[in-house]
RNA sequence: GGGGAUAUAGCUCAGCUGGUUAGAGCGCUUCGCUCACAUCGAAGAGGUCGGGGGUUCGAGUCCCUCUAUCCCCACCA
């Protein structure tokens, strides 16, 4: 124990126990006796092959349920969402292929994946690799849960029932599509942005130029896409001419004039032209006025061959040409600015185009309807709740799910078409032959959304469709830890999923978190640049200081900010915690361990036992409540404030006594405490817990294996813990009235307590420790003022009056604005009672409780102010 | 347009089912390197809990309202 050195080194403690703990295996569930299955599944987060806070705070506090669970005797089970088919580990792999020169247009699509295969868990592996430096438990190594193999049965398996049932459809909608990543994207996968663009008015004059309509576009390049104007069936100014046609400015098309109540009267003109094929609104115009589709934007963004002259243009090209040209022609009628929301791709940021595209879609509305039913009744719970009405505002509008996309990463459809007959067969295995004319089948280019899959992971993984052990045991799971901005993309699917293919609900509790802002409350952004890199807070700070950095201190569901300065001091804690650990083992000497007798026990053993059990009540009952903020915050002031400030304190005179009875109570006191704490604040900082837990005599192979603590009815002792206080009290007073006079540290006195009869004898046994903390030569406690010294200073507080012959320091001013302090504040505090206990009501139908301790508070104050003043006089 | 959140010490935030003289960390002031720890210890200053109503014996905590800021969803060209 000589050789700890004064400051703790995480780098070296935490380097060392992850490499310990993934060659034993400790990363993995813990074998139980009493086989409650506890699960806690784990996001597929946007892994971009680097941490980043966000994951840092979803996985710890995953771990930290986990380790608790654990050491509460679950058997907990984690799975890792990093392999799945996330969205940024393709943008990984689309980057390694551009750096080894390969384009994906050029390699076929099964050459690709199973070079992609290698690159993902590649990078899969070292996601992995830098969660264990954060203490984070995952169970990688279960290569069958990974993608290729379970989920993309289950994923296939799921698709062709939902498509039996007639829930998956293919068919022309109008969809987002992204012309930066080529393929289509859901409505979820869409964000918009407030952008400043131009409102442009145009005029489509008739045929014969009898009459003109003025329409208004945000987008004026699908202009060539127009095939009607619209007004509204009882619009009075446009009566008379629906029906008849109009000229597309420039282009010189003829479209009809329809009226549709989708038409609002008194915006703009009242008048709308409808482009079918490129907004969801004239899409659905287009399809009860009976409108050709007239699709002008090729996927990759440029106008296609309709677009006549503009061909080729890009979206933004086209629109300057044909702005410019119909202004020549002389039918712009204004150009206003104007403020509009962009749908841009969540993923890649490009403006998406909503266009008309042949994709499969999953009709969501029955599906949705038990997924709401097992939230509402109770059978899935949120935490915070509030995040239900979240929930329920979405499912409850949901529309249909564009799930298939043009990406070379994900499962693939497993629909198969038939070029000869038009057949279109879906099943899970490819089929040798068209089963209706034996032609040839080719598989659907397409892939499946990363959400539709990852929808499915509580069960994928876990190996349904086969009925595994694994799936039998752990399913349904849990706890479901994850962010507010992924319950529709995730949540909400797994419920969807998990009720129909399995008939029950995934998890029963969502914990929901906010998000990590940096120091300004921005987001943190690769474009600004702000983001901070958990790998580098670890290596400076250590992984068990960045854990409870981000659990203390912030409620669940809010977003929190990353603060360097909040990090610094969860480092200081560790050392902290280190240093009580070195004072204790330096102390126990040789034989390390040794019993708790109850009867040797003194006033301060049995305050910390005392408080100990108070906190491990605590502290279980947040945890499980799932406040983690409020059980880390009481174990911090736990260790910090009463075991190390006071107790360790408290300890010394008695250690460094010469009464081995009461240095062996000591010792056997200090060692439970420490040892206690260490597994309450395990599950926050588990590596220097197992560090130190490993050093006490007494200690099993890890602390993740040790029982959590209990309460403990041996350790209730009220009436010593409330002397204890009390004396805690006296100290205070001294100390406050030693640092207010200026007296020196070292200048010590023979000091006399005065306090009621009842207390004598105890603060007679407690007075070596008004000694060694409050800097007393002796220490006499009596009832009443005999023998004092005159002048001698005073310290007052709730239970007692100290007398401190230290006459020639004083300074008679100070002394009074002291005291004169301390009087205002009982006056405030006798006057406040005094209100509460006159008032008639209050004692009339307030809980007894209550009116007892308020008189109890005013006795108190009353004692306290009528000492203060006598002081006062006394001193002239 | 619909839904939600937040407003508490200089800063960042806690405060569970209404009852403490309203807490923490950081910052600030004054002392102190006493043999676990200066990544420390002791003492202290600092808040009419956004404004206004209401319920209650009692409200930071419940209800209404106003103001400010933020988020999500939907979206009228």
């Amino acid at each position: 124990m000589q050789d700890m050195p004064k400051s703790y080194d995480h780098t070296d403690v935490e380097t060392r126990l992850y490499q310990k703990w993934e060659q034993n295996g400790y990363f993995h569930a813990a074998p139980n006796p009493h086989k409650q299955p506890y699960t806690i599944v784990i996001p597929p987060p946007n892994i971009t092959g680097k941490l980043h806070m966000g994951h840092a705070l979803d996985e710890t506090l995953q771990d930290v349920l986990t380790r608790y669970k654990r050491m509460s005797g679950y058997e907990t089970l984690w799975l890792p969402g990093t392999d799945h088919a996330s969205i940024a580990t393709e943008v990984k792999i689309v980057e390694q292929m551009a750096k080894e020169g390969i384009d994906k247009r050029d390699i076929g699509r099964e050459a690709f994946l199973e070079r992609a295969w290698a690159w993902k868990k590649e990078y899969g592996g070292a996601i992995v690799g830098q969660l264990k430096k954060l203490g984070a438990s995952c169970d990688w190594d279960r290569e069958r849960f990974t993608m290729d193999e379970g989920c993309n049965k289950a994923v296939t398996k799921v698709f062709c029932e939902l498509y039996d049932k007639g829930l998956i459809y293919r068919g022309d909608r109008i969809i987002n599509w992204c012309p930066e990543c080529k393929t289509a994207l859901s409505d979820a996968e869409v964000e918009y942005e407030e952008q400043d663009t131009s409102l442009w008015h145009v005029r489509y004059d008739a045929p014969d130029g009898s009459y003109s309509i003025t329409v208004a576009t945000t987008r004026p390049e699908t202009i060539l896409g127009d095939t009607a104007v619209a007004v509204h069936p009882e619009d009075e100014r446009y009566a008379a001419i629906v029906g008849k046609n109009v000229v597309i400015p420039v282009l010189g098309r003829e479209i009809p004039i329809v009226a549709d109540e989708y038409v609002e009267k008194d915006f703009g003109t009242g008048a709308v032209k409808i482009t079918p094929a490129h907004d969801p609104n004239d899409f659905e115009v287009g399809v009860r006025c009976g409108l050709p589709v007239m699709r002008v934007l090729s996927d990759d963004g440029y106008i296609n061959e309709l677009g006549g002259a503009y061909a080729g243009l890009t979206a933004k090209e086209c629109r300057k040409k044909l702005v410019a040209d119909i202004d020549a022609a002389g039918n712009l009628v204004k150009v206003e600015p104007y403020t509009h929301n962009v749908g841009t791709c969540y993923r890649c940021h490009a403006t998406v185009e909503p266009l008309v595209s042949k994709q499969w879609f999953v009709d969501m509305k029955p599906l949705a309807r038990p997924a709401i039913e097992a939230v509402r009744g109770g059978r899935i719970r949120f935490v915070p709740e509030r995040f239900d009405k979240t929930y329920f505002n979405w499912m409850e509008n949901i529309r249909d799910w564009c799930i298939s996309r043009q990406l070379w990463w994900g499962h693939r459809i497993p629909a198969y078409y038939c070029d000869a007959c038009g057949e279109t067969t879906v099943q899970p295995a490819a089929p040798a032959a068209c089963p209706k004319c034996g032609a040839p089948v080719r598989q659907d280019e397409d892939v499946l959304d990363t959400w539709f899959s990852s929808g499915m992971w509580p069960f994928s993984t876990l190996g349904f469709p086969a009925q595994t052990e694994e799936l039998k045991y752990f399913y349904p799971t849990s706890t479901l830890v994850t962010g507010y901005d992924i319950i529709f993309f995730w949540v909400a699917r797994m419920i969807v999923f998990g009720l129909e293919a399995m008939g029950e609900i995934p998890f029963d509790t969502v914990y929901v978190h906010g998000i990590v802002r940096d120091e300004q409350g921005r987001k943190m952004s690769k474009s600004l640049g702000n983001g901070i890199d958990p790998l580098e807070i670890i290596r400076e700070y250590g992984a068990d200081s960045l854990r409870f950095s981000l659990v203390s201190g912030n409620s669940a569901g809010n977003d929190m900010r990353f603060y360097g300065k909040k990090v610094e001091s969860a480092r200081n804690f560790c050392n902290k915690v280190y240093n009580a650990s070195r004072f204790v083992l330096m102390n126990l000497g040789e034989g390390g361990s040794c019993e708790l007798e109850l009867s040797k026990l003194d006033m301060a053993d049995k305050w910390i036992l005392h408080r100990l059990n108070t906190v491990v009540q605590e502290a279980t009952h947040n945890l499980d409540q799932f406040d983690l903020n409020l059980a880390a915050q009481k174990i911090y002031d736990f260790i910090w404030t009463e075991f190390c400030d006071w107790y360790i304190e408290l300890a010394k005179p008695r250690l460094y006594g010469d009464d081995a009875a009461e240095q062996a109570a000591v010792k056997a006191v200090l060692l439970r405490v420490l040892t206690d704490a260490m597994k309450l604040l395990h599950p926050f900082m588990p590596f220097i817990t197992e560090e130190l837990y490993l050093n006490l005599p007494g200690a099993e192979e890890t602390i993740m294996r040790a029982a959590w603590p209990q309460y403990t009815p041996a350790f209730e002792f009220p009436a010593e813990a409330d002397t204890m206080e009390r004396m805690m009290g006296v100290i205070r007073a001294i100390r406050n009235l030693r640092a207010e006079l200026n007296v020196p540290p070292a200048k010590r006195a023979a000091m006399t307590i005065v306090t009621a009869p009842e207390h004598i004898h105890a603060f007679e046994q407690a007075s070596i420790y008004v000694m060694r903390l409050a800097g007393a030569q002796s220490v006499r406690v009596q009832a009443n003022k005999a023998g004092i010294p005159q002048g001698a200073l005073s310290a007052v507080c709730e239970s007692a009056e100290v007398f401190i012959p230290l006459n020639e320091l004083i300074d008679i001013e100070k002394e009074r604005e002291r005291i004169a302090k301390e009087v205002e504040k009982a006056r405030g505090e006798i006057e406040r009672a005094e209100g509460k206990l006159s008032n008639e009501s209050f004692v009339a139908k307030a809980p007894e409780k209550i009116i007892l301790a308020e008189r109890e508070k005013l006795e108190v104050a009353r004692g306290m102010l009528s000492k203060l003043e006598q002081r006062l006089g006394e001193l002239g």
